[in-house]
DNA sequence: CTTGGCTATGCAACGAGTTGCATAGAAGGA
DNA sequence: TCCTTCTATGCAACTCGTTGCATAGCCAAG
């Protein structure tokens, strides 16, 4: 039970559909969890099926009809229940790692490209959450927001989502970096 | 095909039984991936029937006999070939995550203790980590052993994960302040 | 002397995540 | 006009990861 409690969070600040929900959980929903479309619509389907979350149907025009989503008192205690269960640590799991691992041993000129298209992306990534992080203080300063702002969560992951991407480009940098001055210094096979 | 080139990354570095990899991959190697034992015994049986990796028996006295493998030549092409190949972006997946963004909406209390829990586990990798590193490069500083260490690999994936930890333990701390302290300025629910 | 932990391997069932595909009307650009 | 993208939902097959269990002898601590 992994992604339920993910779409209960994301369904407690509003109703949404099957499809917004998508699209945020696409580009990660500010880090704090990705999936992909059909686990969402599943996930639905099984959580309003247990009475978790309940959905209205909504008749549209020039488009298809859709369901909007909302948690149930039931889906509220089982998150609480969800909150309150130890969690167990985290990993990181990426391929990026295993190549680094093995790239003084095979070859380092793919992975250094690699390393530098991931710096380039974590960066774009740093931007956008940046701009999230404005918009969800407004006018406030971080210190005044995170004291007294209503709606703090998602401005927490937020910034662990941000963190997590500066440690990831500032390692790529610095990995290419070290791997491009060795194939100068060493003898390159 | 995830874990499989983890595996053959592993024992790039020698010879080693089931066994020794889980007890490497439990840890995490260095946080550069993670696994079960029975993942990796399934696993290795895979790659032997596909003549990616090769055992052989050793029998022992007072304990179980052993199988211990290495990587075939056709093994090393195929980690080649898959150090070549884009990796697709990482993502975070934790379930504190979830908690924290909802830790506003339902109780704190429980969230603070694991926040704190998940910072000193934190601080213990860092720790255990930061001896690994030390191991790695002997009496060479980092900059000289980068330059012209024979086996890097590990070194720089062990970097990461220092760094992750780190950015994990700071962010934890500061959430759980956060949201101590809101809890004496503002009505607690 | 019993209990628990270590070495060593593996099967079976299940749960979670990914890939591929199908449908279908509307809007907008080449 | 044709092609693509957007809205909106979902099934089916598959791979990957987790949980639970089984075996079995040795060693050390209580």
């Amino acid at each position: 039970m992994a992604l339920r409690h993910a779409v209960l969070a994301a369904l407690l600040d509003g109703e949404y559909s099957g499809y917004q929900l998508a699209k945020a959980f696409d580009v990660g929903v500010a880090n704090f969890w990705h999936a992909l479309p059909q686990q969402l619509y599943a996930e639905l389907t099984r959580l309003e099926k247990e009475g978790l979350v309940a959905g209205r149907q909504v008749i549209q025009e020039n488009r298809p009809n859709k369901r909007l989503f909302h948690v149930t008192d039931a889906g509220r205690a089982e998150l609480e229940e969800f909150a309150a269960a130890v969690a167990k640590p985290s990993f990181i799991r990426d391929d990026l790692l295993v190549k680094v691992q093995v790239a003084d041993r095979i070859g380092t000129a793919s992975v250094i490209e690699q390393l530098e298209e991931r710096a380039s992306a974590a960066e774009a990534k740093i931007e956008l959450l940046g701009k999230l992080l404005r918009q969800l203080r407004g006018d406030a300063d971080e210190e005044e927001f995170l004291r007294r702002g209503e709606r703090i969560g998602p401005y927490l992951t937020c910034l662990r989502g941000i963190a997590f991407e500066q440690g990831h480009r500032d390692w790529c940098l610095r990995i290419a970096t070290v791997l491009r001055e060795r194939r100068t210094t060493h003898a390159e096979r």
